[in-house]
DNA sequence: GTTGATTGTTTCACTAGTGAAGTATATCTT
DNA sequence: AAGATATACTTCACTAGTGAAACAATCAAC
């Protein structure tokens, strides 16, 4: 009753953790790994698949096509990733790491995230699962409205 | 141990858990009120406030001072704030909304955000709560952990 | 085997944020 | 009163994302 901001907060905490997680993980690893945590992200996953190209790399970040043209290029231009076309199609581009690449990515993984580390000490295994769970249902609840507003 | 990606599970789900609820929230409020989300939160901050300046807007809302710059900046071209020199300190400003500004948040409120309720619906008020308690610890946290980077 | 739709990617204009460096004005300290 | 320090704000260069419009290559249907 004091505050008619009564629903903005449950978004407000979420934009506020986070854009804060975010800072707070890519000053480590821009620091070990010379990479940000999204970077990282891409690198990551380039290179757990055999031949991946940007439309299903964008669909497994949940990212826009054009967010990957930019990543992606950034990438490239800093020697972690290399692009070549596919042979079965030539429309689509396969992302392969560079050695630097791989080199970075191991830096990252030898030297955990002092963040991640405090945040399931402080938590715990349980409630660490039941909080990921929980994200995973808002993000399931707006695919849901968003195909709503999409089609009725 | 399939997965070395033990700690980004938190990191990332939390990433896109909140882009994606951004992208929902966005959709409708800039249909009915003619705002983003973080449009919306300053200027119901501003209303709430009797003579905010930049820097205490930016300290509430968690954000940077050039954030905060460019954001008023944006919201000044579309007609919701206003801008005079406070005349206790000629350094600052005191934002103030514009009527057409005023509308906008009555047009936001008088539609609540559709997918806040239905957050709130699946979860329920306890564990609504329980959530956002999670979040402000994870804030927390990183607020410790960027203490610990910058001093030692 | 064209025709038409779908898919992979890019470009553009935009919002939203960080961080470092700079400019004024205020506030201490002496 | 002067000089150092802090505060309010801006600017710049950057990352990271969206969405719409374009383009070329592929795939289905006749």
């Amino acid at each position: 009753m004091t505050h008619d901001t009564r629903n903005p907060r449950i978004y407000s905490r979420l934009q506020i953790a986070a854009q804060l997680y975010r800072k707070v993980a890519d000053r480590q690893l821009v620091e070990t790994a010379g990479l940000t945590a999204p970077q990282l992200g891409v690198l990551t996953r380039v290179a757990s698949a055999k031949a991946l190209n940007q439309t299903s790399l964008a669909r497994d970040l949940r990212l826009n096509d054009s967010a990957i043209t930019a990543m992606v290029r950034r990438l490239i231009g800093m020697g972690m990733l290399e692009k070549t076309r596919s042979e079965s199609d030539s429309r689509a581009f396969v992302l392969k790491l560079t050695e630097q690449g791989q080199a970075a990515i191991d830096r990252a993984v030898n030297q955990p995230i002092a963040i991640n580390r405090r945040i399931e000490q402080e938590f715990g295994a349980e409630a660490l699962l039941q909080f990921t769970e929980k994200l995973n249902r808002i993000i399931a609840l707006c695919d849901e409205e968003s195909m709503v507003e999409a089609e009725g």
